[in-house]
DNA sequence: CGTGGACCTTAAAGTTGCTTTAAAGTCAAC
DNA sequence: GTTGACTTTAAAGCAACTTTAAGGTCCACG
């Protein structure tokens, strides 16, 4: 029998999250006490815990959900979870092919600048500026 | 003079984006008809393409704001823009670092199934769920 | 008993950068 | 004069929370 805060130290996040998961649906309802407070069990920290992982694997809440139910049905095949996987490591992989191409870019852009000069002679703001710039 | 419609052709992006951006005051106010609708002029459409770009790179809204009012005042050091760059690149690359971490963690997840099985034997839902997995 | 401080509750708004929708006015052509 | 393509606004929606405001609850100390 956990309280709040309690949960939300064992699982090392704010109860605001908390409160969210349990309202986005990513949580079940949890029990309450006659005045209304959440308690927890250990189940429900681990639950939770779960949760925070596959947040921190950049699961979305509504993959984390589905993770869920499958990590409920334990008869069902496997591959679902496989497909969630493969997708999560498709969009992160295309994340970085966008944030590298990004990065080459950026990197060009400060060559463009050396330094000790006033705004209208650097080639930042001209590249910034140039409609017919790479 | 240009209308939203053709501002936006010009500029390739929606004319929502073009609403966005004065409502942000990233744009100043268009200039209006006497229907109320805004007009265009060659210069703001050329403000509207730095902007685009600047987003492009990744600026924030604030600081794209900060580069606009950095390329209206020509004879400031470019200081503040370097500045701005330099930042730009550090959270560029701070963010590929942190998804470059994320894929080993997620590609290493991959290798623990196999395939053919049902849930319960699933490496992966059994690292999500194991509180002392890697 | 009562009061202060630490706890808990909710609904609602704020964050970022837009897009979408709804309701309504305008314009040009036929 | 009516159709259809344009324009306007305010407001809501998206993701995943965090923050705030206003208000109950609990407990220990005096
Ligand atoms: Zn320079
Ligand atoms: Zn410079
Ligand atoms: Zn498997
Ligand atoms: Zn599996």
């Amino acid at each position: 029998m956990f309280t709040i805060a309690e949960a939300a130290r064992r699982a090392a996040c704010p109860q605001s999250t908390i409160r969210y998961y349990e309202r986005a649906g990513v949580l079940p309802p949890a029990r309450r006490g006659d005045n209304g407070y959440r308690y927890f069990e250990a189940d429900d920290i681990e639950r939770l815990a779960f949760v925070n992982r596959a947040r921190e694997l950049g699961f979305s809440i509504a993959s984390v959900r589905d993770l869920l139910r499958l990590a409920d049905h334990p008869q069902q095949p496997c591959e679902a979870v496989d497909t969630l996987l493969d997708e999560q490591v498709r969009s992160v992989r295309q994340r970085i092919a966008k944030l590298q191409a990004l990065e080459t870019r950026l990197a060009h852009l400060q060559r463009a600048c050396d330094g000790e000069h006033p705004v209208h002679e650097c080639g930042i703001l001209a590249a910034l500026s140039d409609t017919d710039a790479a």
